[in-house]
DNA sequence: TGCCAGGCCCTCTTTAGGGCCTT
């Protein structure tokens, strides 16, 4: 098997929709291989309008932040660098991946091929007693040390890594947690939840 | 005019409704 490189991303943005003209306005991501985080990305994205202040007091992202902050037409380009070919995680990936195709979509010969894992419903399988799967909370769950401040884009896609690693770690019947597929992963999200263990049982020989 | 996200998931379900998660 293959150590599984990812890339973890998360977006900050002016709201929930991107089809009711929502827009990103800082993107995260930090890059795992070999159950380690080896690189980051972090830029802020004039979206071209002014944000809310509930935006702004959820984000602690201004407006005076924003206004001389790079549009997407630039942001964009370099984080497809980022992110090259490598399959991608998000916390409640439904979400960012609407917002990654929108912001791609208005930046013409930019995209991406990696497959997406969503961290939020892999770990209602993996820890099926947390009293809520917000990612704050699963990171007090897991016991994952935190020190910064939630609701900014790369200490999200920061602890949404460790999060994902600390996953890898709880499921791999090995101490080397690159041995996990990023499909087995994938599959596992949908995998009804009292299935779960046999399902691990099957492809991974057991917890 | 009036509405306004979308997908997962549970249940008092499937001819539905509502909570959870993301900003």
């Amino acid at each position: 098997m293959r150590a599984d490189t990812v890339v973890v991303l998360d977006f900050e943005t002016t709201g929930l929709s991107p089809d009711q003209g929502d827009r990103a306005i800082e993107i995260g991501a930090v890059r795992i291989e070999n159950g380690q985080i080896t690189d980051r990305f972090q830029e802020l994205i004039n979206p071209g309008r002014r944000v809310s202040e509930f935006i702004e007091s959820y984000t602690g992202i201004t407006n005076s932040m924003l206004k001389d902050a790079p549009p997407c037409s630039e942001v964009m380009p370099r984080f497809a660098e980022f992110i090259e070919d490598y399959n991608l995680v998000a916390h409640n990936a439904s979400f960012d991946k609407r917002f990654l195709d929108a912001e791609f979509n208005r930046t013409p010969s930019t995209g991406y091929t990696g497959q997406f894992a969503c961290s939020l419903l892999a770990s209602r399988r993996i820890y099926q007693t947390a009293s809520s799967h917000k990612l704050g909370n699963l990171v007090r769950h897991a016991n994952i040390p935190s020190e910064g401040e939630f609701h900014r884009a790369l200490y999200d896609s920061e602890m949404t890594a460790k999060l994902w690693m600390a996953m890898l770690e709880r499921i791999a019947p090995l101490e080397d947690t690159s041995q996990v597929p990023f499909v087995i992963m994938q599959r596992l999200s949908k995998v009804p939840k009292d299935k779960v263990q046999s399902f691990l049982d099957e492809k991974l020989g057991g917890w």
